[in-house]
DNA sequence: ATTGAAAATCAACCCTT
DNA sequence: AAGGGTTGATTTTCAAT
């Protein structure tokens, strides 16, 4: 992780769709020189993936819920991950201490979608339970990537 | 906004470096379609661009906790927002459903930084008493723009 | 970093509704 | 007009060097 490797990945966090070309022009590295570097980072995990922000007002996503998971057995975060990434209504998730394994961070059109989507994370795969927690007014955001 | 286009969405929300090729699979479109189409919701702004989703243990803040808070007496929204707008380790606050009366998204450098910043919390006007989630693992983030 | 074959992009075009 | 498919020249990717 070094100064080349912060050029890398401001381009991308800028533009996840940038070119190799575009990437390596920034970082002052030829097109396959900045592959070889992006592939590393995604390889390693400091990168973890390349998303699309999506307007939720044009979706109309706005209630959001905070919810807990209980698991049967002992499940892998890797394995939470896998069974998570696929719901597009989780837009963070994480284990935690305590009780529960995971905490979700949820974002539904109203609130039937979000109870839908509830289900289908509660029929994947290790989960037993939830608890959730519905968001009434949201009070401040602050963004927290700054690269 | 249809069907193909959520196809396309869900699909570039989950990798926003997949080939037109990749996406138009999904959608059941030729790639020359589904790139027309990704342009339009680039354009209409319902994708409002794309980003790599950085590990949060590299920045310089990787200690997260969620904190449930509850209130003496009924403080409004704009009170809460009085007392945490002040303390920068808060990220996301809302109101929420439930018994707590509000639920934070907390960022500090270490654990002993996190507890100051909840002694902080605590401190401050309406708040009674807290009770945290400290998040072991990030198992996915995906970014979006807040209203 | 360069090379070159394979793949993807993208605009122009045509077709259907 | 609006939207999807097809074509082909250009650009990009990517593994070998």
């Amino acid at each position: 992780m070094d100064t080349i490797d912060e050029a890398i990945i401001r381009c991308v966090v800028r533009d996840a769709r940038a070119t190799y070309a575009e990437i390596g022009k920034e970082a002052g590295l030829s097109p396959s020189a900045a592959k070889r570097r992006l592939d590393r980072l995604v390889k390693s995990g400091a990168i973890r993936g390349f998303t699309a922000i999506v307007d939720p007002q044009s979706l109309a996503w706005h209630t959001e819920a905070y919810v807990e998971i209980y698991c049967t057995g002992n499940p892998t975060p890797a394995e939470l991950l896998k069974a998570l990434e696929d719901i597009p209504e989780v837009v963070d998730a994480c284990t935690v201490s305590g009780a529960a394994d995971a905490m979700l961070h949820m974002l539904a059109a109203d609130i039937p979608h979000l109870e839908l989507a509830i289900q289908r994370v509660r029929a994947t795969g290790p989960v037993d339970r939830t608890e959730s927690v519905i968001v009434l007014s949201r009070l401040l955001s602050r963004p927290r990537i700054q690269v």
